[in-house]
DNA sequence: GCTTGCTCCTCTAGTCACTGGAGGATGTAG
DNA sequence: CTACATCCTCCAGTGACTAGAGGAGCAAGC
C-alpha cells in the first residue's frame, strides 16, 4: 500500500529536482543513497520523494543546505534529546519570523506601487526603504 | 543635509555588506560605480547605503541577483511605462505570497515542535510534510 | 619627513550549490 | 537485435560570493 518505487528520472518530474541535483544531494549527504537495481540504477520511494520537495521548497525560500540539515535532522531523529531539538526549532523560527516580516514589508510595498500604477504612473517608488531598514541588520542568521 | 560620504569599508560596516561584495555587486552593476578620490578610492553617499542594505535583505530572502536587479529597476526608472512596472511589481508579487504562505506553515510545524517538546518529547517531527506539497510545485519562480 | 599600520586598490583563485556535457552501460519497444 | 531513451560516473562550468596575494594611499606619531 506504500511500496511505490521510482526511477531518477520519474522522481525529478515528480519533485521539481534535476537528477543531478538528486546525485548532488546523496553526494552532500541531504538524500540517503537508495538501493540500486542489478543494473546499478537508483531506486526511490515516496519518502524519497517527499524529502526532495521539502529540500526544493526550502532551498526556493533561501534555507542553506546547512540550515536545512538541522531541519531534517529533526525528521530524522525523533527520539534525539528535546534540548538540541528545541534549540534548532528555535533557531529556525526566528529566521522563519524575520523572513515573514521582511516579505510582508516588501508585499506592501509592491501592493502599493501597483495600486499606484493603476491610477497613473509609478512615481515614487520605495522598495528600497521597505527593505533597506539597518535596524536589525546585524544578528540575523542563525 | 544629506551630503554624507563614507570610504567602502564604513559602507561595509553600516550595510552589513562585505567590501569585496560591494565592489562585486558595482561589477555586475548592481551598485552604480561611486565617484573615486584622487588617490583611487571609491567614495559612496548615503544613498548607496540604502540600496545596499536593500540588496543584503533581498538576498537573505532568497531573490535571486536577477529579480532584485528588476526591483531596483523599479527604484531608478520611476517613469518608466506603467505596464512594465506593474508587470515586474505583480510577477514579484507573486513570488512574495508564495513565500510567505511557505514560510508560514513551515512556522506552524517548528512552532508545534517547540510545544511539543515542552511536554515530552519531539515524537511525531512532520517539517517535511510541511512543506513537501508538489501541488503548486511547477510555475513557481518568475 | 619618515616609518608604522590601517584601509584601500586590482587580480586571481577558491567555495557553495548547483548545472551541463562527454562517454559509456542498461533497459525497453518494435 | 537494432534503435532510442534513460541511466551511470566523472569532470568542467556557472552564479554569487569569499579569501588571499601583492601593492599603493594616507593618518599619526616620532
Amino acid at each position: 500500500m506504500s511500496g511505490q518505487s521510482f526511477p531518477i528520472g520519474e522522481v525529478a518530474r515528480r519533485s521539481g529536482v534535476k537528477p543531478p541535483t538528486i546525485r548532488y544531494y546523496e553526494e552532500i549527504g541531504l538524500l540517503p543513497a537508495p538501493p540500486r537495481t542489478e543494473g546499478n540504477r537508483r531506486v526511490y520511494d515516496d519518502a524519497d520523494l517527499r524529502r526532495l520537495a521539502f529540500i526544493r521548497h526550502a532551498r526556493e525560500l533561501g534555507f542553506e543546505v546547512e540550515a536545512i540539515r538541522t531541519l531534517l535532522s529533526l525528521q530524522d531523529h525523533p527520539d534525539q534529546s528535546c534540548a538540541a531539538a528545541d534549540t534548532i526549532a528555535r533557531a529556525r523560527l526566528a529566521e522563519v519570523d524575520e523572513r515573514i516580516a521582511k516579505l510582508l514589508a516588501l508585499k506592501g510595498e509592491l501592493q502599493r506601487m501597483v495600486e499606484t500604477c493603476a491610477t497613473g504612473r509609478v512615481a515614487d517608488c520605495r522598495v528600497i526603504e521597505t527593505l533597506s531598514d539597518t535596524s536589525h541588520t546585524h544578528g540575523a542568521l542563525a
